[in-house]
RNA sequence: GCCCGUGUAGCUCAGUCGGCAGAGCACUUCCUUGGUAAGGAAGAGGCCGUCGGUUCGAUUCCGACCGCGGGCUCCA
């Protein structure tokens, strides 16, 4: 006997007759049960004693239920329409469902309407969703009999005697659960895209077909989710780039994974790396600049020719020496360090360089600016010793929340990847080392207030490590920081420093880039402002729009005015053009500020302000809108 | 690398069941002097991704290659 809370808010005791039959009495409906926070199948056997909640289709904790099921639905449809099909796996997933199919003959995206409209049929026959224990034998059999052979590689991986399977109709899947009542429930749902995906995402095994699609429990949560997915569609940096005019990738030509600059995203970044130099001095960094290339021996001494060899291009030959385009900067900041003995009171040394670096990417994972071969790194390294490391964590934290900050981000998820505590020998460093340094960085993120996530066995070989993950305007999460301590290259360096026993010590060093690479960074910061920039990145911040020929001098002596003023401003005055047409084109620009010159503006000295919003701010003297530009500039905010 | 899709003017895309290649935007010229999201006309612009095959003839059909887009475990 278990107490059971309907979603009502209803108690009632269900007994041997079970709790489905209780419910049927009832007509409620239950997606699942909730039992000590654990999702359970609703046909389970409740405990024999303690609490049960049953939870509706509209709680948040029975969405992957839903989209599990409504994952059999698609495979159900998929087997209808296509004899032969074999099934792999259909997991919810964080936006959705997929399964993965090998089909007799390739399917396109035509297919999906097909099989949505089978789909349908499925939802709307309501069939009851049975759950079924086979013995293994007698499982492996029928999945064998089917010719199921995914199945039955999955199968012999479950440990257990007694099988799980699920029935809907005439459709059996092997399947651990938990799945809703009936299909007739999964009512709002849509097939959203198809790929290829390997089976257990290996290379070396059957490539089969992925049908992503998603569910939710309302029509307006759905058509909500797909209004999302067409607005991140049309925020696609690779879209707006060469709309308006920031950059371009030329793989036939330039090459691919390399990125063109154009004036307006050059503009931008020279905000961004001028901003970021001044918070870097303020924050007591020194800046230094260091070559692209460097010899062979380098990276035989820092160890990347070993462990980082499938990253870089192949070397070029100088005077009969080999050289390599670098994919780091750290080797260049150490030289420096050790240009000269150091002094334990010369320490903390905060190295920091906008360093640009080549990579190796297979060409199918370049992306846009946000996976590319040549990148600039806002990188940094910290030389300190071990009783400044807490302190230089923290600051290192409190300099990159001051920085994303400025750009709108402040929503934050940390991941603190640490060793498998199972293969320590897998990693450099002393035991002490290690945790003196995740010490630091656990006391830094508390001290700072952060939560975090621990990862043990994510760090990399030379170091734990942080990394910051952002959620943009539209809450997708985008890793940006990391901060990482390198117990590696001070070692193959032999770094030093002299302490005040005149020894020579071993120095720690962090590595860290807040911002990740400016390519990178500055794809993101497309999608997240949608192209329109706050006022102090917009490459154009005001233009200047005669409504006749007339009034040409005037609109240009205000863009000189406002260029004087230190405000990226333009005259359009090279073409005969309506004013409906200039204002067009400026708000496709996403220009903030446009400043209409008519002859009564003329006459007295004023512009006629229209925003990026589409607000009319009327007749204003060109001076308040000189001052109104900076204070938006120096607000660094998305107000105009 | 692999699966599906895709490649035609600077851009967005039609089209040819094998017979001289099309539109809109952008560009050039002319007309228009226009007050808050496209004023009008004319012109110029093409190796129809590359290479090969079939054919009297290929941008179209076939093959290979190249480029681009989506995706490639969030495990029954």
């Amino acid at each position: 006997m278990a107490d059971v809370i309907l979603p009502s808010g209803e108690r009632i005791v269900v007994g041997d007759a079970g709790l489905l039959a209780a419910l049927r009495e009832r007509r409620a409906t239950a997606a699942a049960v909730l039992l000590d926070g654990q999702v359970h199948d609703v046909r389970d056997p409740l405990p024999a004693v303690g609490e049960v909640r049953v939870v509706g289709l509209n709680d948040p904790a029975a969405l992957d239920v839903l989209r599990h099921t409504a994952s059999h639905v698609l495979a159900h449809a998929v087997t209808r329409l296509y004899p032969g099909v074999k099934l792999a796996i259909g997991p919810a997933i964080a936006e959705g469902f997929y399964y993965d199919f090998r089909f007799p003959d390739p399917i396109n995206r035509d297919d999906l309407v097909r099989i949505e409209a089978e789909m349908a049929k499925i939802v709307e026959e309501d069939l009851p969703i049975e759950r079924v224990w086979l013995p293994r034998a007698e499982a492996e059999a029928l999945l064998a009999e089917k010719g199921e052979a995914y199945k039955l590689e999955l199968l012999r991986e479950i440990p257990d005697e007694k099988i799980s399977f699920y029935r809907q109709g005439e459709f059996l899947d092997l399947c651990r659960g938990p799945h809703l009542p009936s299909t007739g429930l999964v009512q709002h749902v849509k097939l959203v895209d198809l790929a290829g995906a390997y089976w257990r995402g290996d290379a070396e095994r059957d490539m089969l077909t992925r049908i992503y699609g998603t569910a939710f429990p309302t029509r307006e949560a759905l058509e909500e989710h797909l209004k999302w997915r067409e607005e991140a569609r049309k925020r696609d940096h690779r879209f707006l780039g060469p709309e308006l005019d920031l950059f371009s990738i030329h793989n036939e030509t330039v090459g691919a994974g390399l990125v063109l600059w154009h004036p307006k995203g050059a503009a931008i970044r020279h905000q961004i790396e001028t901003f970021w130099k001044d918070e870097h001095y303020k924050a007591g960094y020194q800046l230094v600049v260091t070559p692209h290339i460097g010899r062979a021996r380098l990276w035989e001494t820092s160890g990347h020719l070993d462990f980082y060899r499938e990253g870089m291009y192949s070397p070029m030959m100088v005077e009969g020496q080999e050289f390599y385009l670098k994919p780091m900067n750290c080797p260049f900041h150490i030289a420096i360090y050790k240009t000269r003995t150091r002094s334990y009171r010369d320490l903390p040394i905060r190295y920091a360089e906008l360093g640009t670096v080549y990579r190796f990417e297979r060409s199918g994972v370049l992306h846009g600016l946000l996976r590319v071969r040549g990148f600039t790194q806002d990188d940094a390294h910290i030389i300190c010793r071990p009783d400044q490391i807490e302190d230089e964590v923290l600051a290192c934290l409190d300099l990159t929340l001051r920085i994303l900050g400025a750009f709108g981000f402040h929503d934050y998820k940390v991941a603190l990847s640490v060793r498998d505590p199972e293969h320590t020998e897998h990693y450099i460093g002393s035991d002490a080392m290690w945790e003196q340094a995740e010490g630091s960085l656990v006391r830094a993120l508390e001290r700072k207030g952060l939560s975090y996530t621990r990862m043990p066995g994510e760090a990399v070989f030379y170091g734990p490590k942080i990394d910051l993950h952002v959620l943009d305007s539209l809450k997708r999460s985008w890793q940006l920081t990391t901060i990482q301590f390198d117990f590696n290259e001070p070692e193959r360096f032999d770094m030093a420093y002299i302490g005040d026993d005149g020894q020579a010590h071993r120095p720690y060093m962090v590595h860290r880039a807040l911002l990740g690479s400016l390519e990178r960074f500055f794809g993101i910061l497309i999608e997240h402002y949608g192209g329109a920039f706050p006022v102090w990145l917009a490459p154009v911040q005001a233009v200047v729009l005669p409504v006749t020929e007339a009034e040409i001098p005037y609109a240009e002596g205000v863009a000189d005015e406002l260029r004087r003023a230190g405000i990226r401003a333009e005259a359009w005055t090279r073409e005969r053009k309506t004013l409906r047409w200039l204002i067009r084109e400026a708000q496709l620009q996403k220009v903030p500020y446009m400043l209409v010159c008519g002859a009564r503006e003329a006459a007295g000295g004023l512009v006629a302000v229209r925003l990026r919003t589409g607000e009319d701010l009327g007749p204003q003297p060109v001076g308040s809108m000189v001052a109104q530009v900076q204070e938006a500039v120096a607000s660094r905010g998305l107000a105009l």
